[in-house]
DNA sequence: CCTACCGATCGGTAGG
DNA sequence: CCTACCGATCGGTAGG
C-alpha cells in the first residue's frame, strides 16, 4: 500500500491530461472541432464527460491544447535538425529541414493532423496563443530560406513568402496523401528538397 | 402578369438550388461539416430550414454537390489553360495550368475552399462520386506532369507521385494564406511554375 | 473523479 | 414552399 505524495499526485494529474489530449487529438483529427465530442473523448479514456471539466476548463482548452502541441512537435524536431547540421552544406540543412518536418508530422500524426485540420474554432476567432505558436514556427523557415537564398542554395530571385509558403503548404498537405506502405519519408524528404535545390 | 412555363419553373428550381449551394459553400468554407447547420444555411437564402428539404434529399446531399463543384470549377478552368496553349512550349504549359488553378481556387473561393476543408463527411465514408470527382482531376495532373517530364521541363529523375502530390498539396494550401491585397495570382503562377521548372 | 441534470440545438419528418 | 413537431445529442453545471 501506498501513500500518496505531492509528485505522485503531479504525475498522474500530467499522466490523466495527457491521456486526455491523445484520444481528443485521434478524435480531432478524425472529425474536426464540431464531431470530436466530449463525450466520445471521455469514453475513450474510460472516465464519464463531466469529470473532463476536472481537467479542463472547457472543450476550447482541449482543442488548442492539442493543436499547439502538434504544431510545437514539428517546430522542435526541425530546430533540433537545424542545429545538428550547423556549418554543414545548405543543401544538406534543407533535406534535414524538410525531412524532419515530415517525421515530426508523420510521428505526431494525430496531433499535426488536428492540428492542421482545426484552424476554425468553435464560436470566436483562433485563440492568439495558437497564432503565436504557428508564427513562432514560420519564422524558422523564415530564417532557414534567407540563409539558403543567400548561399545560393534557394534561388535568390524568389520572394521568399511565396517560397515559404508553397513549401509548407506543399509539406502539410502531405497529411492528406502520404501512406507510409506507399512512401519513405526520407525518399520525400530527398524528392522534395533536390526538386527546390537541384544538385547542379 | 406571366403565366409560368415547365422551363420557368426548370429555372427557377435550378436557381433555387444554386442560391442554396452558395450560402451552403460559404457557410461550410468558415465552419466545415458539423459547424454549417441547416438551420443557417435557410436563413441565409430566406427560407425555413423544412424547405430545403423540397430541393435535396439530405445535409449530404448538399455538402457533396459544393464540394464536387469545388473541383469541378478548378478541373475545367485549367483543362481549358491546357487547350489554349496546346503546342506550346512546356514551361508555358505548367505556369498556364497553375495560373488557371489558382485563379479558379481563389474566383470561387467558397466552393474550392469547401472543397479542401470538408473531407471528412457526417457519418459514413466519404462519398463514392467525391472520390470520383477528385481522381479525374489529377489524372489531368498526372497527364500533363509525365508530358513535362518527358519534355525535360520537369526533372525525369522526380517521382511523378511525389511531384504531383507536391504541387497540388502547395497549390490547395494558398486557400490558407493568399489575400488578393497581398499577393498577385499571376506572380504566384510565375514564381511556382519557375521554382519548379528554371529557365536555363 | 462521480450521478444527475440543464437549456440549446441538431437533422429530419408529417402533413399540408 | 410552410407550420409544427420529433428524438437525439451537444457543451456545460450543480453538488457531492
Amino acid at each position: 500500500m501506498s501513500i500518496a505524495t505531492a509528485k505522485d499526485t503531479r504525475d498522474t494529474e500530467r499522466g490523466s491530461r495527457r491521456l486526455i489530449l491523445d484520444h481528443a487529438a485521434r478524435l480531432l483529427r478524425n472529425g474536426g472541432y464540431h464531431r470530436a465530442t466530449l463525450r466520445e473523448i471521455a469514453e475513450a479514456v474510460g472516465i464519464r464527460k463531466a469529470s473532463l471539466y476536472y481537467h479542463f476548463a472547457s472543450k476550447e482548452e482541449i482543442v488548442e491544447e492539442v493543436v499547439n502541441d502538434g504544431v510545437r512537435f514539428v517546430h522542435e524536431a526541425v530546430v533540433a535538425a537545424l542545429a545538428e547540421t550547423e556549418g554543414a552544406a545548405p543543401r544538406e540543412r534543407l533535406e534535414a529541414a524538410i525531412h524532419a518536418h515530415l517525421a515530426a508530422l508523420h510521428g505526431h500524426g494525430d496531433y499535426t493532423s488536428a492540428s492542421i485540420k482545426v484552424f476554425t474554432f468553435g464560436a470566436g476567432p483562433v485563440p492568439e496563443s495558437v497564432r503565436a505558436v504557428r508564427r513562432a514556427y514560420e519564422d524558422v523557415w523564415r530564417g532557414l530560406i534567407a540563409e539558403l537564398q543567400q548561399a545560393g542554395a534557394l534561388p535568390a530571385e524568389r520572394a521568399p513568402d511565396a517560397l515559404r509558403n508553397f513549401l509548407l503548404g506543399a509539406l502539410n498537405g502531405s497529411t492528406d496523401w502520404y501512406r507510409p506502405e506507399r512512401f519513405r519519408i526520407d525518399a520525400l524528404a530527398r524528392e522534395f528538397s533536390e526538386l527546390l535545390s537541384p544538385a547542379r
